[in-house]
DNA sequence: TTAAACTTTCAGAAATTATTGAAAGTTCAG
DNA sequence: CTGAACTTTCAATAATTTCTGAAAGTTTAA
């Protein structure tokens, strides 16, 4: 398989960044195909198009598929398992984003929880105390938000899309219909 | 100095979800230490409760003030430095949100546009070119989203947060006062 | 100036993470 | 069954990241 210019720095780009999107290079490299390729892949196509280990891409193809991002399907008469992104580019998004919240604010949340819990009864050092529940408080938030992206239909997400993205200016709008003259920030 | 058993267990917490969050263990035992403590701390005091080195510490205290979230305060007739979060709870939250809408949305924005442009001309590869235009769309919204609430003043944040969290939440507001009856999903 | 009290730097060591490739495992047509 | 066509596993190795601590740098009081 050959890649064209732009295929290849979008590829190679994507296993750059694979790093601070919690993946490594090569999961990074193999989503980044995947996606954006049209006809499905298999491990063969990808070692090859990528210069990797055939090994190699038999585990990042395995992380990709417990991140929910890929979907094997089969070629009639063939074997081999190919590979497609599972779902439009919206859904993998979301999907990212549910992933990353399950394992960046979830079990922080928990511990604050129990923490907090726990630390009830003790009179002990009230700062701590107000600053756990802050911190719980904020990252609950923001899992809250991550929830309702992700439960989100179509509809909603197009509405979000033509204000323009931003919560700021859902609010104007809000304020707006409410009659309610707002502060500027 | 001596740390309770809650502050030993959410120090040690993020330590290891440093490395989700974008730094290391020790960053982020750094990190929650200053956060969880009331007096300003010296890195003497943060290396002997955290055991690790002098110079660990002085690495990880740079990099916490390179990303904004830890400021140096100073004690009347001490030479020391003192570091001090740089803000509240709400401010730090935000601040970390935008320092990772540079590290790990921007540099993709700014080469899928590049890339855009640049295949503009060719008219190989549509396929292609139609999915780095929806992570596109998708990522700009995201980032859009980031820079709001960094911009958002604390009365939105509190609108925000009485409407309990939730786009979709604020979304429904906004149907009603419209009288357009919404779908539910 | 000097020296004491700090902080930073950085080369090497340690720890962690990613990758390879050969061997083992699986599946299925014949 | 058997073997060909696949996939997965995993021990060894490579690459990367983190940590240490001694040396160098900086600042200030006297």
């Amino acid at each position: 398989m050959q890649l064209s210019d732009q295929v290849q720095d979008f590829v190679l780009h994507f296993g750059e960044m694979g790093s601070c999107w919690g993946f490594n290079r090569t999961v990074g490299q193999l989503f980044a195909l995947i996606v954006i390729t049209e006809q499905p892949l298999c491990a063969d196509d990808l070692a090859q198009a990528l210069s990797v280990s055939r090994g190699n891409v038999s585990m990042g193809l395995k992380e990709l598929q417990a991140w929910r991002l890929i979907k094997p399907v089969h070629k009639p008469g063939d074997r081999k398992e190919y590979y497609q992104p599972a779902g439009d580019v919206w859904q993998l998004g979301a999907t990212v984003l549910e992933v990353r919240r399950k394992r960046e604010l979830d079990p922080t949340l928990s511990l604050l929880r129990d923490l907090l819990i726990e630390s009830s009864d003790k009179p002990t050092d009230d700062h701590a105390k107000a600053k756990m529940q802050e911190i719980h408080d904020v990252l609950e938030m923001l899992a809250g938000w991550v929830t309702d992206l992700q439960s989100m239909n179509p509809d909603k997400l197009r509405t979000l899309m033509k204000l323009g993205s931003g919560i700021g200016k859902v609010l104007d709008v809000k304020d707006r219909l409410l009659n309610k003259p707002k502060d500027e920030h």
